[in-house]
DNA sequence: TGCTTTATAGTTTTT
DNA sequence: CTATAAAGCA
């Protein structure tokens, strides 16, 4: 036991690794290996005698919890490393309703609604519900009624009745459930109130997640906080026993205070589990000391933190870059032929090299400058999402399949291809059933409804219902081949015909016609390797939304990213342009007073950098179409100038660099950041 | 039904 | 400026 060193730590990850009984906080610096730590920790586990199935390890990305897995099995025997739960909040919570949610008046096969499906449902409602001079803005509805939620109200605060939002929320959540859906902020409530109100389903989870971590737990909002509780500490009816809970994250790294996480569960963890072991890891396995001492001068302002300085064994390095430009197209030009310059100079990869900023709109001059100059780049994250029509027209396809009260699917594909089933005829089954308290689908059974309709449509209909119908009943056979039912639905439906149809180009048909064809297949693999039916792989896909950018081969080259998608990553170069007041911090953030959370933002960007930084500003900038004025950041006066090279543009294309222009250019810069 | 014109707003994003 | 959504039109 004492031998147990299958990993090459440092003291306090040692430690770390080796305190599995009772609560654990890890602090974990940028750098400091902490998913190596939660890995070594739970081999340990399962070198003390920890039974693999007891063991939660829960993150917030599927790509997290991949990675996990993935290297806890190249550590330990798979079959073993298979019997670990790491998964993300979502997903654990589908398990746990798909199990339970009856209690909670859903039935089991409930759908899970994405942002779309979602935006929908609470558009219908608002122009349901809003009287005409009444405006509210859907994705703002959505917006609230999610922050709410994550707040823990299932419905609108006592008082807020007359505000059309709280009406909206109130018959959005109604609506939900009498279609047998949930949206993504539900799996967490639903799953918080389930055992709360349910001591013997808690119970049960109790027993089985003897040893939980959470990854990340500076992203954590409200509802996941008190599920971590709930499934940790021991139910009131049960004598009481010290929870074996360890969470990990970094309060300097919280950057999604925006979308509900609460820093103050990590800068309040004793206050949630009393007592904790707390442990630092503070090395830095990333960066040089003079890029880490700059992002500890930075940090260590804001006021509300849990006081950390990170250092590094690499000493050297070249000092921090700071550089003033004359405006973003030449800030843009300046950055992108100096990458180019150094990728060759110095032999580099495109891949070392790493462009990062505040706002999406900021990549458009970078991607024009790299394209200018033939330099291979990839934007991570911005668009390219997950919206593609065909898929979720198939997954709709699908989802009416398992849930036929799922009226949101099934309006989707009610009438793709078109079977004679009108809008018209639509508006009036979705009345008739909100009247009669039916769903679509089986208000379209009712001979009372299609009485009221012509004769051509109602057969319309009818052929429609007995179509999914015999294909629901093939699906529910037992030794039914699921794959083959959904081909042949997707093939019989007509709608592959149609889409060929409404494609412009025979390029766009065939890239639409490979998704739905990969969609197929990988169910049909899915199939083949899990056991799992179209249940749970539609559960997957719902909570697979990410996008799959990620490092396939024609996917390579400088990274363009914002600040918030590059917290995780790392790169040898990097640049962090527009440094100004403004964009960093944002304008918004002073009314929101949320000046801590940009302050630490920039902080994650600058941990990036593992060998090289340079930050710009500029003095000008284009603004909605026209050139605004700018100031470098009020944060460039906290970096520490003794780690700095501070220059302008101007400078830098006229001369070469001397001691004595630098010390000039040093003042002149240090004036111009004074005087803001 | 599908297309063009006009209005409007304009961080950050995963599940 | 420019992306997107609603409104207007053929």
């Amino acid at each position: 036991m004492a031998g147990f060193r299958l990993f090459d730590l440092n003291p306090e990850q040692d430690k770390a690794v080796r305190t599995i009984e009772g609560p654990l906080l890890i602090l974990a610096g940028a750098g400091s290996g902490k998913t190596r730590v939660i890995i070594a920790r739970t081999s340990y586990m399962l070198a003390q005698g920890v039974a693999p199935e007891s063991i939660l390890a829960v993150t917030f990305t599927n790509k997290a919890a991949n990675e996990m897995r993935q290297r806890l099995s190249g550590m330990i025997e798979p079959e073993r490393a298979k019997k670990v739960t790491m998964c993300t909040f979502h997903a654990l919570c589908v398990r746990v309703l798909r199990q339970d949610i009856e209690r909670l008046g859903y039935k089991k096969t409930f759908s899970i609604y994405d942002q779309g499906d979602q935006l929908g449902l609470i558009k219908k409602i608002i122009t349901r519900t809003a009287a005409r001079d009444e405006k509210l803005d859907p994705n703002v509805a959505k917006n609230l009624i999610s922050k709410a939620k994550n707040s823990g109200w299932s419905e609108p605060r006592p008082g807020d009745e007359e505000t059309l939002a709280a009406a909206v929320f109130a018959r959005y959540q109604q609506e939900l459930k009498t279609l047998n859906a949930v949206d993504f902020d539900d799996l967490l409530l639903l799953t918080v109130k389930l055992l709360n109100e349910h001591p013997d389903v808690r119970e049960r989870w109790w027993r089985r997640f003897r040893y939980i971590m959470v990854d990340e737990f500076q992203d954590t909002n409200r509802l996941q906080l008190d599920l971590v509780s709930l499934l940790a500490k021991s139910p009131e009816h049960l004598p009481d026993q010290v929870p074996n809970v360890a969470v990990v994250g970094d309060d300097d790294q919280s950057i999604y205070g925006w979308r509900g996480a609460e820093v103050s569960n990590i800068l309040e963890f004793e206050a949630h589990f009393s007592n904790p072991t707390v442990i630092k890891l503070e090395q830095n396995y990333r960066s040089t000391n003079i890029i880490l001492g700059t992002a500890n001068s930075l940090i260590k302002n804001n006021p509300r933190r849990r006081p950390k300085s990170l250092w590094s064994a690499q000493e050297g390095g070249e000092k921090v870059r700071i550089i003033g430009m004359q405006d973003d197209k030449q800030e843009a030009e300046f950055i992108v032929e100096e990458i180019q310059r150094r990728q060759t100079l110095e032999k580099l990869k495109w891949e070392d090299f790493a462009v990062l900023f505040r706002m999406n709109a900021q990549a458009r001059l970078l991607e024009q400058n790299f394209r200018a100059l033939k330099i291979p780049y990839r934007v991570i994250g911005g668009k390219s999402f997950f919206d593609r029509r065909e898929i979720k027209d198939v997954l709709a396809y699908a989802a009416c399949l398992l849930n036929p009260d799922d009226d949101v699917s099934l309006l989707r594909i009610i009438n793709v291809p078109a079977r004679g089933i009108s809008d018209t005829t639509v508006e009036k089954a979705t009345e008739w059933s909100i009247i009669n308290r039916f769903s679509v689908f089986e208000a379209m059974k009712q001979e009372e409804f299609l009485n009221t309709l012509p004769s051509r449509t109602q057969n319309a209909i009818r052929e429609f219902h007995n179509f999914l119908d015999e294909f629901e009943t093939k699906l529910l056979e037992p030794l039914a081949n699921q794959p083959a039912v959904l081909r042949s639905l997707v093939e019989n439906s007509g709608y592959m015909k149609d889409l060929q149809r409404t494609c412009k180009t025979p390029d766009e048909w065939l890239n639409r016609e490979t998704g739905i064809r990969d969609l197929l297949n990988s169910f049909e693999e899915y199939s083949g390797r899990t056991e799992k039916g179209l249940r749970e792989f539609l559960d997957e896909m719902m909570l697979r939304q990410e996008q799959e950018n990620e490092d396939d081969e024609n996917n390579q080259g400088v990274s363009l990213i914002t600040l918030h998608a590059s917290k995780g990553l790392e790169f040898p170069i990097v640049y962090l342009v527009g440094v100004e007041e403004g964009i960093i911090p944002h304008d918004r953030s002073k009314v929101e007073g949320t000046g801590d959370e940009e302050r630490r933002l920039l902080y994650v960007g600058i941990t990036r950098a593992q060998k090289n930084l340079t930050l710009s500003f500029c003095r000008n900038r284009m603004k909605f179409g026209s050139a605004m004025h700018c100031m470098p950041s009020s944060f460039l006066k906290e970096l520490d100038p003794e780690l700095l090279d501070q220059q302008d543009v101007s400078e830098i294309l006229t001369k070469p660099v001397t001691h004595e222009s630098a010390a000039d250019r040093f003042s002149a810069m240090r004036a111009l950041l004074e005087g803001i």
